[in-house]
DNA sequence: GTGGTCTAGACCACC
DNA sequence: GTGGTCTAGACCACC
């Protein structure tokens, strides 16, 4: 649970966001499961407790957790919003991205068949 | 023929490079076709000659434009490279954006309308 | 570790490209290993750092380092692909020569001989 | 007989002294031949006569040709200096590239390789 | 005139 | 602190 590669290109605060979607998203993570302690993380993982803080409040924000003073940060119990909202982010990603395709002269059939064969493939990879 | 928007986030010699490619794939530049030499182009975009320099050189690396030291830049005559390797970086782009759709939880069903909703849109867009 | 020759036809930048090259070919420079920080190499060598920058650009874009913006430059971990392209630079750089010169009149058997001498020297020539 | 192409990175007198090479080369001119005068040559081609001028004068340099004062460039009948000078320009350019390649990690059978199959190709390629 | 290299130094985002 | 971008302007080789 969290494991963090100083050196990737992916910031530290980024990495740790994508981690919690992903955990949250397999399950891996219920509604009401507490995350660890902002002071907890940063020691496990060597990494300044404002990094820590950086995500968690962004997780907050795109409504995957609830913050409670005094007591910790737990997944929210109704993650319709954060489902909503990141299935509107990840759209709007992959628009911009074909548009710039399209514009670059990449035809249809090739990015169906990309599409296709990444779905097809079995969850091989692990975070 | 280019027009930068210094406002913008996209670096202006990384507009320049995509305007160039642009021009190339819609014909408006063809093959043999000579580029505003460096010093004219920076003085009428009002840009450092060394930005539109490293523009020139990026697209003499990525097979676009041969440039001729004491001559000029001129659209290469056999754009083949250039293709295919546009092509190959395109597909790239798409196949790890869709591998983190896929791993993110989105479905192939709105991938596919997307795609093909993108694809059906007449060409309204402009260079 | 890194000298340059400011008197050298070989420009500054190409320097430092052969010899980080020729660092990580001889395992002076390990995968993970950190380079220089741009800066702190331009005030050792006296030179610009914009210099050491496109250096580094270049090595970044041949598959050799991984620049992180924010935290530094270092040996990529997997250099599969920098060994594949730099033999491919190699062999057409080596074809174009042999072609030239077996156009130019140069018998085979001449070639043959220089081949087979430097590779049997020794390797006293140090970096 | 002598056709520039004004775009290439070879620069225009190069590109003269290379073709007269291999005309006398393959014997399409021979010792004693006339080879075109300055000012015809340079009306012919639409080139400044300075340019060709440059080539003539690298030529009998190099053994090639001799220049005789008020008749114009012939071959010169003895070209046993030409093609010990040339034969040692090509034998060092080749080793110093042998070296770098080497120095580089190329191994010693792909040269083998590359060169024997170079050698066995028919004669198609036309100067 | 042309592109290629380099210096000196600014400002940005990220940490 | 780090790398990334950009400006202003110099000097070079080649033509």
């Amino acid at each position: 649970m969290f494991q963090i590669d100083p050196l990737s290109r992916i910031p530290v605060y980024e990495q740790i966001i994508i981690q919690a979607e992903n955990m949250v998203i397999h399950s891996v993570l219920k509604p009401g499961d507490p995350l660890p302690s902002v002071r907890s993380l940063s020691v496990r993982l060597s990494i300044n407790p404002n990094t820590i803080q950086k995500a968690y409040t962004e997780l907050d924000r795109r409504g995957l957790l609830v913050s409670i003073s005094g007591k910790g940060c737990f997944v929210r119990e109704n993650l319709a919003e954060f489902f909503f909202l990141k299935r509107a982010r990840q759209k709007k990603q992959f628009e911009d991205l074909v548009h710039a395709l399209k514009n670059g002269g990449m035809p249809l059939s090739l990015l169906e068949d990309s599409l296709h064969q990444i779905y097809e493939e079995e969850e091989a990879q692990a975070i």
